[in-house]
Order: structure tokens, then C-alpha cells, then sequence
DNA sequence: ATCAGTAATATTAACGATCACATTATTTTT
DNA sequence: AAAAATAATGTGATCGTTAATATTACTGAT
């Protein structure tokens, strides 16, 4: 039960703790004899080091905080399976938290994680984050943190995320070059970044070819298959002539939803109304029509996340920068093509 | 950047270190007035307690080490979402570990748990374990572990699995009762304790109906789709008296490879061959023919692996068992039903 | 033989908190 | 009014490690 010490092997070998500790951590300054008898001793006695009192006296745990909103969706895995690589191979810990998009359970996170002294922090926010100040003090306390996916700008921490406006842009252009020209947008919830930026993306894919923007084709459909149902409902509750020939929407869920909405209505997908969606979730390429869509590279976000994290604790790279990497098209048929 | 410790509230309002620890940390033996101004004063300079400092002395870290071997997998994360579930509630935080269903890399992941003292460990093994060793450590430490998914058994820690026998002789008992004799297994390798348990339940289940159990029908597909269309590629070269009518899969992955296999021959799925998987991967209800399979209770294992790991650490259920949760029989077409 | 220089090891303090016990002040009991 | 009990606060040691500095022992140069 009682874990061996230094102290113990010292006694044991009438030593000093000093010595105990250099030779155990490779100091110089140990004779190569007494390195041996300590090492021997440290293994015979099952020592076992202490990284807890190393880390009070050294000030620094080798651990990360990460705070994600979500495990169960793919993406989310995925993006911890980057920022795991990029810290093991560093040398840090993980300790992972789960807000449940529970923004008094995300605040709870972050102090623990304070409190555990960890060397930096990995956020991605809950949706309906209103007050920043959790996350300021962090910043004031100069404690490392880098957010992913969902970010807040501004408040002097870098941020990773992918180039929504740029490819939700380029999946609306897609659609245009197909010929569509009354093209309707499933919007997310605007208090999120994301939503934002692919709300403006779709806007300017169809001011810069002249269409224009309707607003009673934007609608609220949140990120979840029933959202993007209903919101496709009502869409299809316009006079056909008034309908749109097609969808963009803000992710692939809403997308399903809609899909479901457009049978259901006895349409057909792409000849009746196109659709197109953002994410790349692993059953797009399984629907009756597989879906055109965006894949965000959530591998390549949480290696970047943790790697900029690493090198703010490290002191390589400690000004704020805003990373974005770029989404892929991956077409298949709901848009029309082939 | 230097954060404020209890000792300089303590000089700032003239009184002992203790006393505000005492303050802070509620215990009784504190005047009110007092209490009041250390609470404001801890408040006004920004005190943050330090956990690490709290667990040397206390010898107790509250977190959890968890070990998986993979992350991206729909499994593993919904386990991890019921892990946090309950140690959230419970009061302890996670450190997250991935072996990549590397050996070594496990090992390290152990060791360093270990020496970060966490307060208990829930593993899932790699696949490959040939050395027991290291788990056997951790039980000589005294260091409360939960294996769950992929157990190591008689060691003396509990685990955590699903009834993957009973399951495994289920779905195949379903087939049976759709009348099909002769029926193949696609088997996982043999190291990974599951698999054997499937492949038993598999052979109990032609036991039970007095069926003959025909070694060329259990060949070897591993967990992935590869090996599934491999070995049911196999089969299918057999002349067709010989051919089986019906497929049990290791598991959903290995299904999908096999059902690909079946339609490139030519075949349907359920009319010539029927086929069930196991786990009920996102992907099952989205196939041509939807997989009849065994839904894996990822969440409740989660939970229920790290109440007995919380139970072990606070002394309340301290004895070894072997927990089984059920898994649940999802029929859809593949099968034969309707 | 003396001095400087280096190698090997020891000592002390520190990291930030808590525990057990000691002290002092205040209230209650008889 | 003295003794006992209780409340409020303080002291010193401790958890396991490392940094900085001190001591001792040995080597080689002059």
C-alpha cells in the first residue's frame, strides 16, 4: 500500500536523497558504482516516482485540460485522437472533460482543471456560451489556452477551426455551377461561431453570382435531424413555384432530416430539390442518395490545437494566431452531380 | 502569473495559514466575521486552491486513470461519455489514455498513471496482450483497477464486459429459428477474449439444435471489413450445397465486408444468404439490407464499470467480480425478418 | 607540501496545502 | 469563583521531490 520513496532507498543504501533523486533522473555529478547500487535498489524495492510532488516543486504537471461539448458524435473522437498523438509524443497527459453543452457544467471543468494545475487548456465551447468571463480570467491568469472548432476571438487566445465561410461558400458555388439558382439555407444556431460563418459563406457564394438573397429561404434549423426536418417542412409547405430547387445545410444531420422531410413529401433527391450538407458524418455515404458534403479534418484540428498549445507552454510560439484549416468537398450524388 | 497560495491571504489579513485553509474548505472552529473577510479577500486577489498541493499531503488526487485502445471507433467513445457520467458526478476527473492497441505504448500509458497517483484505473486492453505483468503490478500495488470491454480474468480485478456468449448464442439461436442448418462463423482472432466468446456461443447454440458443427464454416475475418469480404469471399468458392445459408459475424465491420462479398456474387441478402453482425455500428441500419446485430450497451458499461472502480476506491464494494451487462438483440432485414 | 580544481555526496529550504496538537480567549457549569 | 467545556486561532511537522548551496574527498600542478 505504502509507496516506496527516495527517501527509502536512500535509507537503504545510506544515502542521501539528493543523490537518489540525480542518479534516478539522470543527473551527472553520480559515480557510475553508485548509480548502479541505486538503480538495482529502486528496481528490487519496486520504486515507483511521485509525479505529484514533482509537480508542486517543479510548477508544472505535464498535463492538458481538454473541454469538449460532446463525446458521442464522431468528430469529437476524433479531434482527441490528434490532440493525443501530438501530446504523447510531447510527453503530456490528458485530462478530458465533458461539458454535455452544459455551460455551468463547462465553467465547473475549467476550474477543476485550474485547480489541478494543468499546463494548458484545449476548449471547444458549449453552444450557448453568453458570458466570456470564464474564459478571460483564464487568459488574465496567462494560463496557455488554444480553442477548437467552436472559438471566441478576440480575448487573446489562438483558436483552430475549419474555414467555414470558404467552404460553405464553395459548396454553394457548387451548387450554382449546377444551375440552381433558388437555393435555400438550413442555418444553425447563430449564437455558434460555425453557423455564423456558413450562414455568410452561403450569402456570399450567391451575392458574388448575382442571385438573390431571400430571406424566407433561410431557416432555423439547429444542428440535429429533427431541426433540419421540420425546417425542411416548412419549406415544403411553399407554393412549388416559390420552393427552392435546392439545400444547403449547416451540417449533415440537418441534412438527414431534410432528406426525410423531401420522401417524405414524395420528392425525389437530386431531380426534385438538391441538398448538401457539412460534416462528412459516416452515414452520409450511405443514404438512399449519398450526400454531398463538407469533411471537416478533425484529426488535423486537434493536432494543430494541441501542437500550437504546446509550443504557448514551451514558449516556442506564445502569440495568439487564428489557425483555420481547410475544409474537402466530397462529392457524391444529392447535389446532381453524375 | 505567480497565483496567490493561502499563505499570502494569511499575511494580507494578518492571520495563520490554517485558518484560512480552514475557512476555505468549510470546516467548523472559524468565527464568522472571520470566515466572511477571508472569503472576500481570497475573492478579491483571485485565489485558486492547488489541487496538486492538496493531493500530496492527502494522498489522494481524485482522477481516474482510463485507458482504450482506440478512440475513433463508436464504442469506446459512447463507453467514455457513461465513464464521465458517473465520475463527474462522483467528483473525479479522467485522464484519458490511448494505446493505439500498441503494447507499449499501453504500458507507458500505465506506468505514467502510476506516477501521476491516480486514484484508480478502467482498462481495455490491446488486443495483442500476451504479458500479463503489468496489470499484475497495479493489483500488487493495490492500485483499484476496472477492466472493461476486453477483460483480463483471475488476476483479481473486476471487469466490466458484455454477455458476448449468451449474445453470440442468441443471434445465432434467431437464425436457427428462421430454420437455416447450416450456418457459417466468421470468427475474430482467437487472443482477444471475445472473440472466443462469441465463437462459443456461436457453437452452443448448433449444440443446442443438435446442428453439426462444420469446421470449414468458421473461418477467420478479424474485426475489420478486409477480413470480412475475405472469408466470406472463402465461402462462397465452396459449391453451393455447401455454401452456408446463413452468416453469424464477429461483428458489424466484418458483416459489411461479408455482405459486400454476397452482392458482388450476385446473391441477396436475406433470400440467399442471411447474415447478423454484432455491435450495432452507426452503419447497420443504413446498409441495402439492414444488419440485424446485437446492440452493445456502451454507455451502461461505462457507467457501470466506473461505479464498481469509484465503489473499490471509496471502500464500499471492495471484492473482485465479474459484471455482465446484456446486450440486446436488434432485429432488421438481414436476418430474415420481415 | 600546498593550493586549486573537480568529482561525489550531503544539507537546507522550498513547493502549497492539511493534520494533529498546542495555545489563548470565552462561555457554561456547579 | 473555580473548574470545565468549547470556540477561535496558531505552531510545527508532513506529503515526496528538486534547486541551490555546502561539504568532503580526491587529483594533479607547482
Amino acid at each position: 500500500m505504502k509507496r516506496v520513496t527516495l527517501k527509502q532507498i536512500a535509507e537503504e543504501l545510506g544515502l542521501s536523497v539528493m543523490t537518489v533523486s540525480r542518479a534516478l533522473s539522470n543527473h551527472s555529478h553520480v559515480n557510475g558504482e553508485t548509480r548502479r547500487r541505486i538503480l538495482a535498489a529502486a528496481n528490487r524495492l519496486g520504486y515507483r516516482p511521485n509525479y505529484i510532488a514533482k509537480s508542486l516543486v517543479l510548477q508544472k504537471t505535464y498535463t492538458i485540460g481538454v473541454v469538449v461539448p460532446e463525446i458521442t458524435h464522431s468528430f469529437f473522437p476524433e479531434v482527441i485522437r490528434g490532440i493525443e498523438e501530438v501530446t504523447y509524443n510531447a510527453g503530456y497527459q490528458l485530462i478530458l472533460t465533458h461539458s454535455a453543452e452544459n455551460a455551468e457544467r463547462e465553467k465547473n471543468a475549467i476550474s477543476t482543471l485550474e485547480a489541478k494545475r494543468v499546463d494548458g487548456v484545449l476548449i471547444s465551447t458549449v453552444q450557448t456560451v453568453r458570458d466570456y468571463s470564464v474564459y478571460k480570467e483564464l487568459i488574465r491568469l496567462k494560463l496557455p489556452v488554444v480553442f477548437f472548432d467552436r472559438c471566441v476571438y478576440n480575448i487573446g487566445a489562438s483558436c483552430v477551426s475549419i474555414n467555414d465561410r470558404e467552404s460553405s461558400q464553395l459548396i454553394t458555388q457548387h451548387l450554382i455551377d449546377h444551375g440552381y439558382k433558388k437555393i435555400a439555407h438550413l442555418k444553425g444556431s447563430l449564437r455558434v461561431s460555425i453557423s455564423r460563418a456558413r450562414l455568410a459563406g452561403f450569402k456570399s457564394a450567391l451575392l458574388m453570382n448575382n442571385l438573390e438573397i431571400e430571406d424566407h429561404l433561410i431557416v432555423n434549423a439547429g444542428f440535429h435531424e429533427k431541426g433540419g426536418y421540420k425546417a425542411m417542412k416548412q419549406l415544403l409547405t411553399l407554393p412549388s413555384v416559390k420552393r427552392p430547387r435546392a439545400v444547403v445545410a449547416v451540417n449533415d444531420p440537418a441534412a438527414f432530416g431534410a432528406m426525410e422531410a423531401i420522401y417524405e413529401k414524395g420528392l425525389k433527391i437530386p431531380e426534385d430539390i438538391a441538398i448538401v450538407g457539412f460534416s462528412d458524418d459516416i452515414r452520409a455515404p450511405l443514404m438512399p442518395t449519398p450526400l454531398t458534403t463538407i469533411r471537416q479534418p478533425a484529426y488535423e484540428i486537434g493536432k494543430a490545437a494541441s501542437q500550437k498549445l504546446i509550443d504557448i507552454i514551451e514558449d516556442r510560439n506564445i502569440k495568439p494566431e487564428k489557425i483555420v484549416i481547410d475544409g474537402d468537398i466530397i462529392i457524391r450524388k444529392s447535389c446532381g452531380c453524375r
